[in-house]
DNA sequence: CACTAATTGTTCTAATTAGAACTTTAAATT
DNA sequence: AATTTAAAGTTCTAATTAGAACAATTAGTG
């Protein structure tokens, strides 16, 4: 059997890391980690965001949320108000240093990054892109499949 | 202008992360983390490597290695040796529970990781390796341009 | 050979990470 | 309405992470 693992899925891992850390020389010039300058862009022009749905876009789970969140709010770049409609939930805002911050450095980051494609034809784009989420459904397929059977085994 | 960035490399960050916490899941049966059983895989059928390279297939870093490595000689499964020809370096191999791990686990493990595959025609695959070396080649291509500025502003 | 530069691995720090236990509040059920 | 269940955030723990400083050794240079 040929193993697809060692070939296509390093090269994942290794394609991930280098655009992790290319993203990253770009943003500690601001002083600040890639998540906390992934939060700055997801609350950028938003009227702040409640916890969860900032999780969710930004792929960062809750327990890790509080401490990047903590952390831009000691910088004054954040606030957490508490929700009007539900006592439990926090809503996320941009200070306006905070706001100042993203206007003034988003647009730079965006060509850094989109840089990456100066060379793409967009059937290149659009593959990369098909690529990946074949690749992401499948594991997505895989991984409830797993999940039925712990359900299987916990009823049985 | 259109923006790539959120769509095609969210899509990069959404995928790596499913996919590692899909191999995770396998993994924590064997009270390992990924990281751990990486290093159990790539010693697997070898007769030990240096530090360094270790760190190079599995993209560990040194700083972190160190403490990966510790954590499996504690628990027996990895051994460090003195290199007879580099008074700097270290060899790690399996030990004989270590390699005992690797063979009862292995096989089962890429079995696991290869399902993900399942569905895919030969075209497939080569087309999304193909779309991850591109756009690693365009991140290193353009790392360098970056490093190279750097240079030219400590020689200015 | 002497000296400098580079390499190997360790140690340290600050941050992120997932996961679990926990508190508080909301929603659902009886 | 009372109770149970679920959801939102916080806190805690163990591990990983990158990066920097450091000691020991090797390689390269004059």
């Amino acid at each position: 059997m040929k193993s697809t693992f060692p070939t296509v899925l390093r090269e994942l891992l290794r394609t991930h890391q280098a655009f992790l850390s290319y993203a990253a020389s770009h943003v500690q010039k601001l002083d600040l980690t890639l998540p906390q300058f992934d939060i700055i862009i997801t609350l950028g022009n938003t009227d702040g965001l409640p916890y969860k749905i900032l999780g969710e876009k930004t792929l960062i789970t809750k327990g890790t949320l509080t401490g990047v969140i903590s952390r831009l709010e000691d910088k004054g770049l954040v606030q957490r108000d508490a929700s009007k409609t539900d006592g439990r939930s926090q809503i996320i805002r941009l200070t306006e240093t905070g706001y100042a911050l993203f206007e003034r450095t988003f647009p730079e980051h965006l060509l850094f990054i989109n840089r990456l494609f100066d060379n793409y034809s967009p059937e290149d784009v659009i593959n990369l892109e098909a690529a990946l989420k074949q690749l992401h459904e499948a594991v997505i397929s895989l991984r409830s499949e797993e999940q039925e059977k712990i359900v299987d085994d916990t009823e049985a």
